[in-house]
DNA sequence: GACCATAGTTAGATCGATCTAAATCTGTCA
DNA sequence: TGACAGATTTAGATCGATCTAACTATGGTC
């Protein structure tokens, strides 16, 4: 069917009697080009069934339109939705998203950040890998493409960085345990060891939970970032006594795996009340539905987007301040009643 | 800091002396060139801080290595499991893979297809968007880029296809539902309305089936995909009467959705046994433990990789077959018993 | 009719690499 | 010593677009 050779620029203009320069601006909607003229040229390219070569365009004029977003784990909810926030920004100024996965692997961010820069993409948005140190990973911060930091934030590296208040999220998590709840023995369950959203929100969890409740040591180990990870460790902890009346989750996923691992004890909201951090969108219809600290991801998503854009040079972007955390209750802490079967 | 022009291939020939074509060589680890020129190039890179550039690589030698998953709601589990998957293969094979997200709507795989092609990306593994009329969109049957599809086959696009073996989901669920449980009341819930999979699953569900149970018609109606949906759905289908006693759910997204809203009206798998599709790898850790028919999707996306292998070229690839799918019984239909409550 | 502004078009250099085919440099052997 | 094979290196063209600066019409003004 198709010519064996692709179609060029230079095919069109010879086809047409014209030079590449006005087949280039025709393709580019520049408005120096004269009505005919373009008409022409479109259907001409449509005729030999031309496709643009970006490629070859962004080398030569040093531009690329390719947003990359670096992302651990593509497979928690909270990551997706953050991703889709970011797009919807990033569509609407004609960027061209792409998705990588670190799988929270440091090697594999290292090799998907390399060959971005290769790649020369216009800019990423990332929630870095951590290691094991807590150290950021030099790619990252030597970069020569613009890069924004979302929920982990790399002080050290001057990178800008998109994040919710942490502080806020575990002082309204230990509140309505402590204080709505009256529970008596509490903790902040999980996350990254080193990460900063995790020392900053049990810092504030435990300034707000105060002398009001006891901080239950073995479940406020830090260490566990997902669904499978905290079910097993909570498992583990379920196999050496009773858990705590309240659990702050460093997030809904593992949030999900505490309560799968209560679930197969028998132990539900009235003796151990779970709080999940983030609110993705799933969250109010999972089985029990989970009470959780709303942070908003699609919009710390739009947000990062707007930070990269302010980054890459769009001065009129404004980028405004992260939502508020809130808090929403719901059956995980027993602030809905879940429905008893008959 | 740094110099404000980027280093080039040409900057480290010169500075050592040498040719761009000897630096290139290097560059991609030519048996060609000696040991200490090679040595003497890679110091010389690192001290300039050089940054190979893949752009004009590709554009000069007309080859990628970047793989693209076109792939709707990417919040989708069994989307995120068969991506990791495809990304297990690509990897081993040294491309680079991204994905980028549809929201299964035509016009967004329309964009990113077209785009992907003028990216001149090396193939690209999709599941593809099914506009209303259930007709295929032109932009993947008629590029010029190696195509993939997985899970929804376009018989008439010529396309490679990689998906489960519908016929044998379909009457797998069945035959639980109706032989194991005894269920006299049954319907296969939900799937895209017109695509081939609900198709294929709904027919052999029904011959399966056959005259053990009655399909129950509302609960049969196809046209919902996710998880929000499915549970919309059957919450106005409770209000209007009771379920069937055992529902095969289009994917475990759906039965998800349905389960939500089961919950809701306190009824469990005593009344109505739900059995879903796919067993991502959540299933076992939900509320309830998802019963299922397990198609292995990391596996499909395997496949779906070495498919796409084979089309660019690696004769020596070996496909395989997709993986037969198998029952695997937990808490939603009642196979395994949940914890009760004290 | 000469001059100039404006609209439309274009030639030729260029982006940073790879490719082809040939040049150069060994060392070996007759 | 000269020819020759094998190992290294290289000059120059090329991939498909954009950029710069200049060129050609065209029409208006005096």
């Amino acid at each position: 069917m198709n010519s064996k050779r692709p179609v060029r620029m230079l095919d069109i203009a010879e086809s047409l009697g014209l030079s590449r320069a006005t087949v280039s601006l025709v393709m580019r909607d520049s408005p120096l080009v004269a009505g005919p003229t373009k008409e022409a040229v479109l259907k001409e390219a449509d005729r030999l069934g031309y496709v643009y070569h970006r490629g070859a365009a962004s080398l030569r004029s040093q531009r690329s339109d390719v947003v990359a977003l670096v992302m651990p784990d593509v497979i928690n909810p909270f990551v997706t939705e953050v991703s889709v926030g970011a797009q919807d920004i990033l569509d609407d100024h004609g960027f061209f998203v792409m998705i990588a996965n670190t799988e929270d692997r440091l090697e594999a961010q290292h090799h998907v950040i390399r060959t971005l820069v290769e790649q020369r993409v216009a800019g990423v948005i990332t929630i870095p890998v951590l290691d094991t140190d807590g150290r950021h990973a030099p790619e990252l911060t030597q970069s020569s493409v613009p890069t924004v930091l979302l929920t982990r934030d790399l002080p050290q590296s001057g990178l800008p960085f998109v994040g919710p208040d942490d502080r806020a999220v575990g002082r309204i998590g230990a509140r309505h345990l402590v204080e709505h709840h009256r529970c008596r023995t509490v903790a902040y369950f999980s996350g990254d060891p080193i990460a900063l959203p995790r020392l900053t929100r049990d810092a504030a969890f435990r300034r707000a939970v105060g002398k009001k409740a006891e901080i239950v040591g073995p479940w406020n180990t830090p260490g566990i970032a997902g669904l499978q990870e905290s079910y097993e460790l909570a498992a583990e902890l379920l196999k050496q006594g009773p858990p705590p009346d309240g659990l702050l989750c460093h997030s809904d996923s593992v949030a999900y795996g505490v309560l799968r691992a209560l679930h197969e004890h028998g132990i539900g909201p009235e003796t151990c009340r779970v709080v999940g951090i983030d609110d993705h969108g799933h969250a109010g219809l999972r089985i029990p539905s989970l009470s959780t600290v709303a942070v908003e991801p699609k919009e710390l998503g739009r947000l990062s987007a707007r930070t990269l854009l302010k980054l890459i040079g769009y001065d009129d972007i404004v980028v405004g301040r992260p939502p508020k955390p809130t808090f929403v209750g719901r059956e995980s802490c027993g602030c809905v009643r879940a429905p008893s079967l008959p």
